[in-house]
DNA sequence: TCAATGTGGTTGATAGTGTCAACTATATTA
DNA sequence: TAATATAGTTGACACTATCAACCACATTGA
């Protein structure tokens, strides 16, 4: 098999996985949505403009993303006292709850597709992503 | 780092040099029409239904994207004497072409991206992406 | 200090991707 | 031959992504 076969299939799978269970969730949000909200659980003092950086991704679509993460009161915007053009996103109590969800279903796809696999390899496998990645820039 | 944000990001940066260099073909195709042609090119007596299944994707979209290729004459639908429902699909000269730049560019990309990796260690990761798909079956 | 330039955020427009449901026509099989 | 299944087509819609224009505030340097 080729080795780009071999990643856009295993993504392709990966992805709809995690859909999939993310459905059974019943939270009326896409994938994205919730990146956004694992993203912005991690960064601190997150703005807008660092959540489009990290996430490699438009600021348009970042800042819809937001304004409906806002509207569905899972995250809170803070004027940000460094900074009057930007504001801190936040997460409410919901929001930390949903991502806490997410988060285990994550981990659960991952867990079963690492199932039988020597931790050692994982890792490695892990490096490899790593240095594909860099090669790229 | 994190197995998932490790695929996720690799993911993302492929997808996108990939975009950039098809982006100089001036060939007015999106990334998942270049794909179609790939695999019409592999698959003997492809159809659209086979297309579909192939890629895993709603035949809806395949039908779609087929639709655009044969407008813009890249590939060609013939009668499928087995089966008067169906039609098969072959590229064009055209489209023949276009698949070989296409193939040119996927490689290196990835020759980038795998440059300074030994050939055993892509091996490995290529068998480790193909166990990991299978779990998740 | 203030003019020029840069940055964060917002909005509109548009293209590409993915899914569901309904429908037609042909195949299969009970 | 009637019931059921499959290939393809179409409409509708939601999600993902990008570009360009714009406003407000920040930063810089003359």
């Amino acid at each position: 098999m080729e080795l780009s076969e071999a990643l856009f299939s295993l993504l392709h799978k990966v992805r709809n996985n995690i859909i999939q269970q993310v459905r059974l969730l019943d939270a009326d949000l896409s994938p994205m949505h919730l990146k956004s909200l694992k993203v912005i659980s991690k960064i601190t003092d997150c703005t807008g403009q660092k959540l489009a950086d990290f996430m490699g991704r438009d600021k348009a679509q970042i800042n819809r993303l937001i304004k409906e993460l806002v509207n569905q009161e899972l995250v809170i915007k803070t004027d940000n006292k460094n900074d009057g053009r930007s504001q801190i996103l936040s997460l409410s109590m919901r929001g930390s709850e949903l991502i806490k969800h997410f988060n285990k279903i994550e981990k659960q796809v991952m867990n079963t597709m690492v199932s039988d696999i020597a931790p050692e390899q994982i890792e490695q496998f892990i490096q490899l992503a790593s240095k594909f990645k860099n090669n790229l820039d």
